[in-house]
DNA sequence: AATGAATGAGCGTTCATTCAT
DNA sequence: GATGAATGAACGCTCATTCAT
C-alpha cells in the first residue's frame, strides 16, 4: 500500500539518521538499521539501493542548497558586511540551521569514507574567499582572515549546537558584532 | 635484542602515524602497517596487542598532557587574560603544538571508532568552562562565552595547520588580542 | 478472463524468452522479467509457479520433441543416408529448426544451471547412436563416427545461426552431401 | 612454511578447477571451494584475490597462448593444407590438447559471466577467417566454409574429450583427410 | 484475483587477530 | 622469539519467492 511505503520510508529515514550521527558513515551497519526500522535488510535495499544512496538521501539536498545559502548570504555584502546589511547573512545562517541543521552536522562531523568526505573543508574554503573578498587589505592581512573566518564557523555552528531556536538569531547577531565590528582594524 | 626492538617498535610507530592521519582510525589497515613497517604481521601483535593499543600508544599521552597544558596555562591567568599574562596562554598553546601538533590533530580529527572519539569534544568543554571562570559576569554572558571559546579553538587549530612554526607564536598573539580585548564588554 | 489472462501468458513467455537469451537461465532475473512484461511479480508467479516452470514452458515442449524428431528422420533411413532418402533426415532438421528453432539454441547455450543442461550432450550422444547405426562397420569405426557426428551437429547448428530460413535447405544438402557421400570409405 | 603455501595452492586450484568444471563460473561458490580445500574462506582470499582472479588463474594462461597456436598452426599452411604441411596443423592442435586441454573445454563452456565469456566465439571466428583465407575461391563459398569450419572445431575437440592421448594424432589425421582432402570440389 | 511490499538465505569479500611452525 | 599462514565473524548487497492487503 501507498500510505504504507511512506511510512516505512519515514522510518527507516529515521533510523538511518541515527545511525549516522552515531557511528559516522563508516561504521554505520546497514543491517542495524534494517533491525531497527523494522524492515527485512532486502527491503531496506527496494526503498535505498545502497549505504551511499541512503547517505546521500539524507543529505544530499542539504550539500547542493548550503553552499548556494552562503553565497547569496554574503553577495550582496560585498561592500560591507557591518551596518544593517548584515542582516542578510545573519538570516542566510539561520535559514541553513532552520531547513538543514541536522544534516548539516552529517555532512560536517559524520560524512568520513562517503562521496561528502570533503563538503566541510570545500565549505570553509569558500567562505574564506567571501570573508578575504570582503576585508582584506593585502595578502598579509590573508593568514589572519582565514583564521578568525574559521572561528566565526565554529562559532556560528556551536550556536546551532547550543542554542534553542528562538536564541539562535540573536546570539548571531553578537558574533557578528564581535567579529565585524572594526575588523580591519583589529586584523 | 633491545636496540633492535627499539628501532622497529619506532618504525611501525611511524607507519602507523602515517597510516592513522591517512585513512583515520576505522580504515587504517593493521595488515598494510605491519607490511609497510617491513614487520611481520604476527611481530607487530607482539609490540602492540592490537589496533586500539597501537592507537594509545601514538596518541595516548597527548590526551593525557593536553588538558593539563590547557590547564596550566589558563589557570594562573584566572585573574585576567589581558595584559602580559596572557603570553603564558600562548606560550601553553604553542607548547602543545610543538610537542603533540601531530597527535593532536589524530585526536581530534581521525580518532572516530577508537576510544579517543570524544577527546576533542572534552577538551572543548574544558577551555570552555575555562572560559567561563576567567570572564563570565553571569548565567546571561555563558551561552556567548562558549560560542567564542569555539571560535578560538578553531582559530588556534587553523594556525597550526596554516602557518610555519615561526609565524605561530605572532598569529597567536593577534588572534587573543582579537578575541580576549576588550572582551567582557564585547561580549 | 481468459481472454486476458492468455494475452498476459504471452506477453510473459516472449519478455521471458528474450531474457533467458540475453542472460542465460542463471543470471536471468524474475523481477526484471514481469516488469518488462508490465505484470506485477507476484501475479508471474502465479502464471508460472518459479523461474525453472518459467524456463520449461518455454523449452519443455521442444526438449521432449526434438529428440523425437531426430530419431524420426534418421530412423527410415537406416539403411542408407546416401541417395534419396537423406532428404527425409533433411527435412527432419529443417522441421526443427522451424518449429523449435529459438528454443533449440536456449537449449543448447543457455540452460546452464537448469534441469535441461544435460539436453545438448544427450542429444549428442543418441545422435551419435544413431550414426553408429547407420555408418558402423565395426568398433574400430566409432570414435571416428561419433567425431564426425559432432562435426555434422556443429555444422547443422551453424547453418541455423548463420543462414537465411529460405538459404538453410540447400546448406544443408550441400552439408549432407560433404558428410555422407562415401562416407564409409572416407572414415 | 614455503612447502605448505604451495601445497595448499595446488589444493585450491584443483577444487577450484573442479568447481568451474562442475557448476561453470557463475554458479561455482567460493564458499564450497574454499571447504572442500580445507582452507579457511579468508585464507582463500589471501591466494587468490577474488572469483575472476582464480578463474584467470586456471584459464589465462591457456586463452593466451591458444589463439597463438592456432595461427601459427595455420600460418604455413596457407599455400595449401593438403599434403605434407597438413602434419603442422594437426601437431598445433595436439599441442593445444596437451597443455591446455582441460583448461580449453572450461574456456569453451563454462566462462560464461567471467570475463573470458567471448573467448569460444572470438576462437571459432579466427578460425574461420583462416579456413577463409585457405580455401575460399569467392563470397558464394564463404558460408559453407564457416558451417564445415564449425564442424571441424566440433569434431577436434571431440576427439580430446573421447579419445586417450595417444590415439589423438591418427584420429586428427583422419579428421584432417575427411574434411580437407579435395574439399574445394566439395564445398 | 491482483498487487507489489516483504522476506531472508546466501553470496563475494575484508580484516583484526591467533597460532602452528 | 620470529614468521606469515590460518581463521572466521561480519559486512554490503542480491534475488527467488511469499504473503498481506
Amino acid at each position: 500500500m501507498q500510505y504504507q511505503k511512506e511510512e516505512v520510508k519515514q522510518r527507516i529515514l529515521d533510523v538511518a539518521f541515527a545511525e549516522f550521527e552515531k557511528e559516522g558513515y563508516y561504521k554505520a551497519n546497514m543491517l542495524r538499521i534494517a533491525t531497527r526500522a523494522k524492515v527485512p535488510i532486502g527491503n531496506l535495499y527496494r526503498y535505498f539501493n545502497g549505504k551511499s544512496v541512503l547517505f546521500e538521501a539524507l543529505v544530499g539536498e542539504a550539500a547542493a542548497a548550503i553552499p548556494e545559502f552562503v553565497k547569496i548570504s554574503y553577495l550582496q555584502n560585498a561592500e560591507g558586511i557591518e551596518g544593517a546589511r548584515s542582516e542578510q547573512l545573519r538570516n542566510g545562517i539561520l535559514a541553513i540551521f532552520e531547513r538543514y541543521g541536522r544534516e548539516f552536522m552529517l555532512l560536517l562531523d559524520r560524512s568520513q569514507g562517503s562521496k561528502f568526505s570533503a563538503f566541510g573543508s570545500a565549505l570553509r574554503k569558500e567562505i574564506c574567499d567571501l570573508w578575504k573578498k570582503a576585508f582584506s587589505r593585502g595578502e598579509e592581512d590573508e593568514l589572519m582572515i582565514e583564521i578568525l573566518a574559521e572561528g566565526f564557523i565554529g562559532g556560528s555552528l556551536k550556536i546551532f549546537r547550543l542554542a534553542e531556536a528562538s536564541e539562535q538569531s540573536e546570539l548571531l547577531d553578537r558574533l557578528m558584532k564581535f567579529y565585524f565590528q572594526n575588523i580591519k582594524n583589529r586584523l
